[in-house]
DNA sequence: TTAGTTATTGTAATCGATTGCACTAAAGTA
DNA sequence: TACTTTAGTGCAATCGATTACAATAACTAA
């Protein structure tokens, strides 16, 4: 087995019968160093391959280039592109990205920002746990001084900035459409409403029926969870009232398809007698053979912004705390489900 | 704002009028340390809010417990299941997981390898790019003595382990099932069959044809991509012929979801007039209105099994380079695309 | 010729943890 | 009593790169 021969600084220096010093002053292009030794120096680090010990350079500036990402899971679409934006944003500026997933669990996310914070990380992105209430874990970033961005489900910790979609505009957009399709009465599926990213999404709702002068009937605003059968069965409640919904807006993609399949089991038609609308633009509503209206949220975006954010407080003066909060704006992307092509 | 005040072994040194030497064994669990002075010191660091900095000790140690992964696009439902199943496996063991995209280019991934052997990652972790063809910058990891583990689509280089699910048994499975479907001319959609996956998959439907005497019609393999379009496109082609197939065994799901929306516009019925398997078992195959049948690759296992043998060859004799292929068994998810219900 | 600059390089400390070797004191053995 | 063990600690080097400070040489100005 060939050994692991790491050439050093020292290496080098031997080689050259200079001094280490001098040697990493050439190496990083320091400009006390005349051009013949630091071109024989680079020369020759070539010609022996050399390769800088990443560990010693961190150890001695205290920045290891690498941040963390802490997500409920790393295999579900949205995160994943997020993460995807992140990567690409950071890569060409030497950073590499951990990743870490909470399961959703408070109890993990401490142990991952802990372990993050300990093996000195240079900042942290996370989504928090849809049940994470306290945040003294996450003051602990703010406390040793690691910049921590939020995306999507933040939390108000101050000094910690954040990027989200404007779930409120997500909710309205939806809304809007629906109204404009003709729906009066328009049903909202909606998440857990102490997740504020539910909330905003079910306050744009009201905003536009209010707007537009749409009863919003409170009966017809459901909670359910991110599952098909959640939102199939939210469909049997609403059908057993006597006046029925002729649209449902679902703040999850998944509840939305649950309520189609119960739809069509019902033999109720689709757009024409009732609207459906997700949030999320799961890749599989584009792919369905009635494709779902959807809200997009823009992950990759979502990350890259997280990213550039991150990088803005790096490199912005240690001194000035930047708490930033960037909300981008969500796309609605109109499909078969609520397009009556009026 | 507060500073990082990091506490160092030295501080408690200093704090109990004890060498720094004797802290850091009193940490370690050092048999030679008095019980006394061990809880001693383990009781003031608890206090004084003692972390290890990980950076010095990989320094000492040449040991960062960092993995790298490195996949063609961490976005895409496998690779990102993958990588959970990896994160899961070795989390547990203190490693963390740095993410790195090729965009299915070997020139990046070239730069990805480097910069990975340059952070020095404990091992690294790959599926490598459909283009690739030279493995040096692979080899290069074998040189620095880096273990290096393939996850489904590998290459061949000597001294390498890889964990891939068995292709051709993935083939078969569908062919035979196809052809119990009572299906006599079976079309395949292959990938690329310079890719060693692809051609696996090919293989296999081949040996289900023959062992079953049916014959295997060469036009009736296609060669797409895995766009929805390609799967359309090679449709047409096939409807073009005088003889059309009863059934089509798709390598890729986007391929057969392409292939069954253009089925569906001839006004083909499916599955009584044709059969159609995919493979990979994406979310969107599940989901559809005509749940479409496909090959599991049990991307989740894969990563574990990946993880199981990095730590099997980190933690093995150093002297004795293993190398293990695993194979592991595709699952064949009977759906109603081909669903005839005899 | 001499003091003062400037350019270039070297010395040694530092980042924090680990560990081989040496040393001390207490305990055991003859 | 004299000598060997052994348990428990400390010293100092090490991992590799960086950098404040010192030192030297070369060169300029007076």
């Amino acid at each position: 087995m060939p050994e692991k021969e790491k050439v050093t600084i020292y290496d080098i220096s031997k080689k050259l019968g200079i001094s280490a010093a001098t040697v990493s002053r050439a190496l990083n292009n320091n400009s006390k160093i005349s051009v013949k030794t630091r071109e024989l120096v680079l020369k020759t680090a070539a010609e022996m391959n050399y390769k800088q010990n990443r560990l010693a350079q961190a150890l001695k500036s205290g920045k290891t280039n690498n941040v963390g990402v802490i997500v409920p899971y790393i295999n579900r679409n949205f995160f994943s592109s997020v993460i995807r934006g992140i990567e690409e944003e950071l890569s060409p500026h030497g950073y590499h990205v951990i990743i870490c997933q909470s399961h959703e669990d408070v109890q993990n996310e401490v142990k991952q920002i802990n372990t993050l914070l300990n093996t000195q990380v240079d900042g942290i992105f996370m989504s928090v746990a849809k049940t994470t209430q306290d945040t003294t874990h996450i003051q602990k970033a703010v406390a040793e001084n690691t910049p921590l961005v939020f995306f999507d489900r933040k939390k108000n910790v101050p000094g910690l900035s954040s990027v989200t979609i404007d779930d409120y505009r997500g909710g309205y957009l939806a809304t809007e459409h629906l109204i404009k399709q003709g729906c009066k009465r328009i049903a909202h599926f909606s998440g857990d409403l102490d997740v504020e990213i539910y909330k905003n999404r079910h306050a744009g709702y009201l905003a536009a029926m209010k707007d537009y002068k749409v009863e919003a009937i409170e009966k017809f605003s459901i909670q359910v969870n991110s599952k098909l059968e959640s939102g199939a069965s939210a469909v049997k409640d609403l059908w057993s009232y006597d006046e029925k919904p002729d649209a449902i807006f679902s703040a999850s993609d998944y509840a939305a398809l649950g309520a189609i399949q119960e739809l069509r089991k019902m033999k109720v038609k689709i757009p024409s007698e009732v609207c459906v609308v997700g949030f999320s633009n799961e890749p599989f509503t584009k792919y369905m053979e009635l494709p779902i209206t959807s809200v997009d949220q823009t992950p990759v975006e979502m990350g890259r912004n997280a990213a550039k954010v991150f990088l803005e407080q790096i490199e912005g003066s240690k001194t000035l705390t930047i708490e930033k909060k960037v909300v981008l704006a969500p796309e609605l992307y109109i499909r078969d489900s609520s397009n009556r092509k009026l």
